[in-house]
DNA sequence: CATTGATCATAA
DNA sequence: TTATGATCAATG
């Protein structure tokens, strides 16, 4: 699939799918959506990212990096109540010297998103899941304050080694949670007395409450 | 029933 | 191992 130009072209193709299953759109690829959610939770992500045309594979950017957008699908409910945290990126334990707001990871995916909705539920196979009404998106000012207040916050707490000091309670939009294949995963971290040691992965996301706003807004 | 901590699949 | 894409499931 070739990529959108810009903004114009990538909503007006994410507008052209909404009202299909992904199903129906996987048959025109030849590409068979797995029977249940367990066994591939990425899947549906991964796959409007072939039909919108992503570039970025698993680098570290947003997906189409010519135009600066992060591309998420969120799982909503009938109502469009979002059913899940939506993750955002990998939190550097390791390399967080001098870090500041608008150099983040974070920061650089949250400033502009193409959301896409599917409608969702533990009782709708991924197949059956339907495209909504997709949204450009980026955060008024208020929000960014906000996000960037629980990206400082947490980030505080990674720089002084004291990640066992933080929970998925802190942060108001912003949470950090574990992300690794398990809870026996480990990348490397820094300890309160600054040495390298090992620790579990972590991960920003943004909680269902904060996405619910955007989603409410169209 | 919302939330937190844990987990699944895959690429390089 | 670290990154991508996420949702699961135990718990309060």
């Amino acid at each position: 699939m070739n990529t959108p130009q810009n903004e114009e072209a990538l909503v007006a193709r994410a507008h052209d799918l909404m009202g299909f299953s992904l199903g129906e759109l996987a048959a025109n690829y030849n590409i068979t959506a797995p029977d249940l959610l367990l066994n591939g939770k990425g899947w549906s992500g991964v796959f409007m990212e072939l039909l919108l045309g992503a570039t970025a594979g698993s680098l570290a950017e947003p997906d189409f990096q010519h135009l600066g957008i992060e591309l998420k699908t969120i799982p909503i409910n009938q109502q469009g109540k979002p059913l899940e945290s939506t993750y955002i990126s990998i939190v550097p334990l390791n390399r967080f010297i001098g870090l500041k707001w608008k150099e983040s990871e974070v920061y650089h995916k949250l400033k502009r998103i193409l959301w896409v909705p599917l409608l969702a539920g533990k009782t709708i196979s991924p197949a059956e899941r339907r495209i909504g009404r997709a949204l450009l998106w980026s955060p008024t000012n208020e929000q960014e304050m906000q996000l960037q207040q629980d990206w400082q916050e947490l980030m505080d707490r990674v720089a002084l080694g004291e990640l066992d000091a933080i929970s998925a309670s802190m942060g108001k939009y912003l949470q950090m949670r574990p992300k690794g294949a398990n809870a026996a995963s480990r990348c490397w971290g820094i300890d309160r007395e600054g040495n390298r040691v090992r620790v579990s992965p972590r991960g920003f996301y943004l909680r269902p409450s904060f996405t619910q706003g955007i989603l409410a807004l169209h």
